[in-house]
RNA sequence: UGAGCUAUGGUGUAAUGGUAACACUGCAGAUUCUGGAUCUGCCUUUCUAGGUUCGAAUCCUGGUAGCUCAACCA
């Protein structure tokens, strides 16, 4: 898995951008790197934030520099505990861990002491509008604002009402604490943002010590100059508030932080807005937040995504400033690489119909040696039984074949996988004409890979036998949603109208002995079919495994 | 229609003024006790019009297209 890694990671490729800064700022004599990821609490990690994790833990790690965990928990009403503990699961499942754990929350008090220095400075004022009349003297993109009626107070008084805020004089909305700058700024963030909000509201972590908030504007840059972040990476929606970052940073003459913005994940056949994703929970549309289905990592990893398969799939995405869509394909090609090299092989029949072995004794069981993983030599082997009654798949049998079919068919021989080579004899029917069982012969000399008689056979299915089988749950996903942008709504529609119904297939399966006592989250290569993963589901005597993604199917897109 | 950001194969990402390449996908073949894996080959690319230059994906100008911004969200 190491080495595994290092293909993918350590490949010669050329610099992204990101790595530029980060060289220039070292070339020009900057040192001690330090970046962070800032997630604000309020919801869980997807697929696009392993992307800026991977980002900013990677970099922090290649130029010898620090990554920190910061929750910007500046919205008391959105934000719980059962968010950053699921933020610090997931970061340490993606194989990182940060050096400092911080929240904007333990910089209320500096924050509010900078704000009373602008205050001081005539760079901020109290303003008693209502949020409609904020509102609607912002102007718009193409027309400047106009100045509050309150932009002109003393500052004696701007202090005396910013304390009063902040002791609680005053109810939710009435007033705010606001920087003085441009109310006909082309950038909509310089006309006069608001940088102090009053919310009474208990704080998942400071409590009801403050009933005044700061936003987001007025608290990340100074949190990433507290922390002495030299790289502050985020997405380019950003891009318009880097002004302001730099504003209050320069205002305030601290530690100078910058700000870079790179282009966020989009995946084909998902989507990942959060509140779209806390919709398909909240209306049950999926079972929880990790659904197998849903692009959360927590959902990924119960899938039997792994780690390593994330990480390789950030590296292969790259980073970049454009808009991007990233085919499904390229997720799957990282997870099936990994697990190529790391599963254990089982035979598991989804879809059974029963073979007679006509000349292999009744009562005669024959253990069969199989390979566990053929990539993998330390992974060794173990035994199957075999016996006179099996289960194959009913796709792996065709009564009138096509051409190029290698499978099983009337008077024809296949290789049953690691044991022996058997021919099809008789096709049994039941009254309504659908096929019950076959009856086939073997050939005693043909264990080991050959034959009585020297022939070949293209032809390999996997099989188990009867009165061993272990049955169990097996859950089959796709995608979620029908298309591969499923944000692109036509008129009177929404993305609930794009569910594929065939999102989760649900079947039973037969599966060989030595599959009924594996591990919650252990993953498996059913040969043949797909890789899956034990899920946390499974009873005692009644495992589920869930598909993380099937094998490359060749035959399948030849039929097409 | 104000400002900012971005335009390279089907999808991503490189090439940093000097032969447009790598991965995924797709197609074809070899090989194989998984129609898996592996290996080989192939298809397909610089938004547009000018300019600078011996030479432009790269620099300049105009155009076009896409995205972002008018929460007391982050």
């Amino acid at each position: 898995m190491e080495e595994n890694l290092k293909i993918v990671e350590g490949a010669e490729r050329s610099l992204n951008f990101m790595e530029e800064i980060i060289e220039d700022y070292i070339a020009k004599g900057g040192k001690d790197i330090q970046t962070r990821f800032p997630p604000e609490p309020n919801g869980y990690l997807h697929i696009g934030h392993a992307k800026s994790i991977c980002l900013n833990f990677g970099l922090a790690a290649k130029y010898g520099g620090k990554c920190n965990l910061r929750f910007d928990d500046t919205n008391p009403v959105k934000e719980d505990v059962e968010y950053v503990d699921s933020i610090k699961e997931d970061i340490k499942w993606l194989g990182f861990d940060w050096a400092l754990e911080r929240y904007a929350s333990d910089y209320f008090e500096q924050l509010y002491e900078w704000a009373v220095e602008l205050i001081k400075k005539g760079k901020a004022y109290v303003d008693d509008q209502t949020q409609e009349e904020i509102r609607a003297t912002r102007g718009t993109v193409t027309q400047p604002g106009t100045d509050s009626p309150w932009r002109g107070r003393s500052v004696e008084e701007n202090l005396d009402l910013f304390a009063r805020m902040r002791a609680g004089e005053f109810p939710d909305g009435a007033r705010v604490l606001r920087a003085k700058i441009d109310m006909a700024h082309s950038n909509m963030f310089f006309r006069d943002p608001i940088m102090y909000r009053i919310i009474h509201a208990h704080h998942h972590r400071t409590g009801d010590a403050w009933c005044i908030y700061p936003m987001y504007d007025y608290a990340h840059g100074q949190s990433d100059s507290i922390e002495r972040i030299t790289h502050s990476f985020c997405t380019l929606e950003f891009d318009v508030h880097r002004p302001l970052y730099d504003w209050f940073i320069g205002e305030l003459d601290i530690f100078p932080s910058h700000q870079y913005e790179f282009a966020r994940l989009n995946l084909t056949y998902t989507m990942m807005s959060k509140r779209k994703l806390l919709q398909l929970v909240q209306q049950k549309v999926v079972a929880g937040w990790d659904d197998p289905r849903m692009p959360t990592i927590t959902a990924l990893r119960r899938r039997g995504y792994t780690p390593a398969s994330l990480r390789a799939f950030a590296e292969r995405v790259g980073v970049a400033k454009r808009d991007n869509v990233i085919d499904l394909g390229l997720l799957e090609f990282s997870v099936r690489e990994d697990l190529n090299k790391t599963a254990q092989r089982r035979m598991v029949v989804t879809n059974p119909i029963k073979v007679v072995i006509t000349n292999f004794e009744e009562g005669r069981t024959e253990m069969i040696k199989c390979v566990n993983n053929p990539e993998d030599e330390g992974a060794g082997m173990r035994e199957v039984p075999l016996t006179r009654e099996i289960y194959i798949e009913r796709d792996d049998f065709m009564e009138d074949p096509p051409k190029k079919y290698y499978r099983l068919s009337p008077g024809g021989e296949v290789r049953l996988r690691y044991a022996y080579l058997v021919k099809c004899g008789e096709v049994i029917k039941n009254a309504s004409g659908e096929i019950v069982e076959l009856h086939c012969t073997y050939d005693p000399e043909s264990s080991g890979g050959g034959s009585s008689d020297g022939r070949k056979v293209k032809g390999v299915i996997h099989w188990v036998s009867v009165p061993t089988a272990v049955e169990a749950e097996a859950r089959l996903y796709s995608t979620l949603f029908d298309r591969e942008n499923p944000d692109d709504v036509e008129e009177g529609k929404t993305f609930l109208d794009y569910l594929n119904p065939e999102s989760l297939v649900v079947q039973t399966v037969y599966m060989e002995p030595a599959l009924a006592d594996a591990a919650v989250g252990e993953k498996f290569q059913f040969e043949r079919i797909g890789y899956f993963c034990k899920d946390k589901d499974s009873l005692p005597g009644k495992p589920v495994f869930n598909r993380t993604v099937t094998l490359k199917d060749s035959w399948a897109k030849m039929q097409k």
